[in-house]
DNA sequence: TTTAATACCTCGCTATACTATGTATCGTGC
DNA sequence: GCACGATACATAGTATAGCGAGGTATTAAA
């Protein structure tokens, strides 16, 4: 198995990585802007996003931050570090890779996106 | 949760099923045509092609046949059903709204194969 | 005859995603 | 003022997929 056998089981990681590389954003806001991008195709469940979100963090991808005035409501922003970026790069090269290699299964073909790309 | 959630964790059954969509086949022959289609991008081991067989017959998509003279050695063939090509069908058009999302959000781009395809 | 490849199988482990639940803040309507 | 839904964080328990490791047996080659 030369490519990661966890892309088998989920992009949750990436998906995540991805958004936080545009800007930094907190663990409700990601959820609904899941909702969003894929037209409500798939979505995050809190019990699956805060897991991934700590996780992240303690392998050094993201930092968190809390913002919010004293007294009011906190939120917990996250921002992608240095590290994290490498770790999106490398991980939607992968998934290229993989994805490349399904089709050529599914549709008998190259991948589109290794002819045009 | 519109898409199947099964589909993030793994497209094995729905590779297993185009397999046999093309000829009957037996385990020990689809793990080594498995290994040589994806160019060693990845292999299935015993331990999750058997039971996924298993489960694929139980479900009625595929159904087994035993080859080989008596006293000799024994081959289980696998022949896809009806049930099995619909079920084939479906999960690879899921598989394409999964990947053209996923291709959206981290290349910003509608998916490839719905531009050309 | 010993070894590697072929060919089938199952048990237990690990990791992922989900359900369910808990806590607390905020905005709106009455 | 307060009830209620939405917002916002978090964790414990559950289900399941894929894998590692092990087992049995046949066949071919050294």
């Amino acid at each position: 198995m030369a490519i990661d056998k966890e892309l088998l089981k989920g992009t949750t990681s990436t998906l995540v990585l991805q958004l936080l590389s545009r800007k930094k954003m907190y663990g409700y806001e990601i959820i609904q802007e899941f909702e969003i991008l894929s037209g409500g195709l798939f979505s995050f469940k809190e019990g699956t996003l805060y897991p991934v979100l700590h996780a992240l963090e303690t392998k050094g991808y993201v930092k968190p931050e809390w913002v919010g005035a004293k007294g009011s409501r906190q939120r917990k922003y996250y921002l992608i570090t240095k590290s994290g970026r490498n770790q999106l790069k490398s991980k939607k090269a992968e998934w290229q890779r993989f994805t490349s290699t399904i089709e050529k299964i599914f549709f008998g073909k190259e991948a589109l996106n290794e002819i045009n790309g």
